[in-house]
DNA sequence: GCGCATGACTCGCCATGAGA
DNA sequence: TCTCATGGCGAGTCATGCGC
């Protein structure tokens, strides 16, 4: 799988890719490299330079350098076509080398000033580094200021500076789902002492911190949604199948990834919540 | 022209075993 | 035990033909 543009930032990456290191490859100290793993590996080392063939009938072209994350100390191991004639390239492992990743753990490849990368870790791990949504630091502000009346919103303006997102475009929205749950509006939901509305907190599908990648704004009605607190958190906090059953029903519900180009996987990958396989 | 079924082919995963 | 070699198998893809 590519990386997305977050964990290209993360490791300071031209680009990079990665998948779950499978039991089996793991006990065969083996993994069959595809899609983007093998084009990396192919665009960086030149088709020719990769030996076809058995490891042992040319074991200085099968041997390649690669830089272990996060160390940065040089590994070796063998990169092979081990069938002529076909396109499966072939990564083996190696514990003596430097590099065996144990089974259900991320391995990972990257290509950075010329060097390429390699490095594995805990999927847990993987997750938290990957998702946009653990540099989100303002959101519990940003809900507390939607459900404030606009007297105490001006009060606490002045020890606060200023939102960084416009709360009149949230509450437009809330306004315009009929202040109900966005992924199912049969969610019962209470009233807010404060705002006398029934409480909601809004919800920025594609979020605020990939702004920088944007010449558009993230901070608008199509982009914002409103859910129940149940649903909000479970889009932050729940297990990957429900956060992307969420996700799914938000995303169909207006064109707000078309226009900013981008796919429901792209989607689930910025939420770090994407199958890896 | 379109949708569907079928078969050939490809790709990648995985089982098994040999050798160091 | 670890590394490497070999090839079978299933899933997916694509081309082709047929019926409507």
């Amino acid at each position: 799988m590519k990386f997305n543009r977050i964990q290209q930032q993360n490791f300071n990456a031209d680009n990079g890719a990665y998948s779950m290191v499978t039991h089996r490859e793991n006990h065969d100290s083996q993994i069959t490299l595809t899609d983007y793993e093998a084009e990396l590996i192919v665009s960086h080392f030149g088709r020719d330079n990769i030996h076809v063939g058995k490891v042992t009938s040319n074991p200085a072209l099968a041997s390649k350098p690669f830089r272990l994350f996060p160390s940065g100390d040089e590994v070796r191991l063998n990169v092979v076509f081990p069938k002529p004639d076909k396109t499966e390239l072939r990564l083996y492992l190696s514990l003596s080398a430097g590099f065996k990743p144990t089974g259900g753990e991320i391995w990972f490849m990257f290509s950075k000033n010329d060097d390429l990368w390699i490095g594995a870790m805990p999927e847990v791990e993987w997750r938290a580094k990957s998702s946009e949504l653990k540099k989100d630091f303002d959101d519990p502000v940003y809900q507390e200021s939607l459900d404030e009346t606009d007297n105490i919103r001006i009060a606490k303006l002045k020890e606060r500076d200023v939102y960084a997102r416009d709360r009149n475009v949230a509450l437009r929205r809330m306004k315009l789902s009929n202040y109900s749950c966005e992924f199912d509006p049969k969610h019962k939901l209470f009233i807010s002492r404060f705002s006398h509305q029934r409480y909601l907190e809004a919800h920025h599908l594609v979020p605020m911190g990939m702004q920088v990648y944007f010449s558009q704004s993230l901070d608008t009605v199509d982009n914002v949604f409103c859910l129940c607190p149940y649903c909000h958190r479970a889009v932050h906090h729940a297990e990957e199948a429900i956060a992307r059953d969420i996700l799914g029903i938000l995303a169909s519900k207006r064109t707000v990834l078309d226009d900013l180009s981008l796919t429901i996987d792209d989607l689930y990958s910025l939420y770090a919540i994407e199958e890896i396989i």
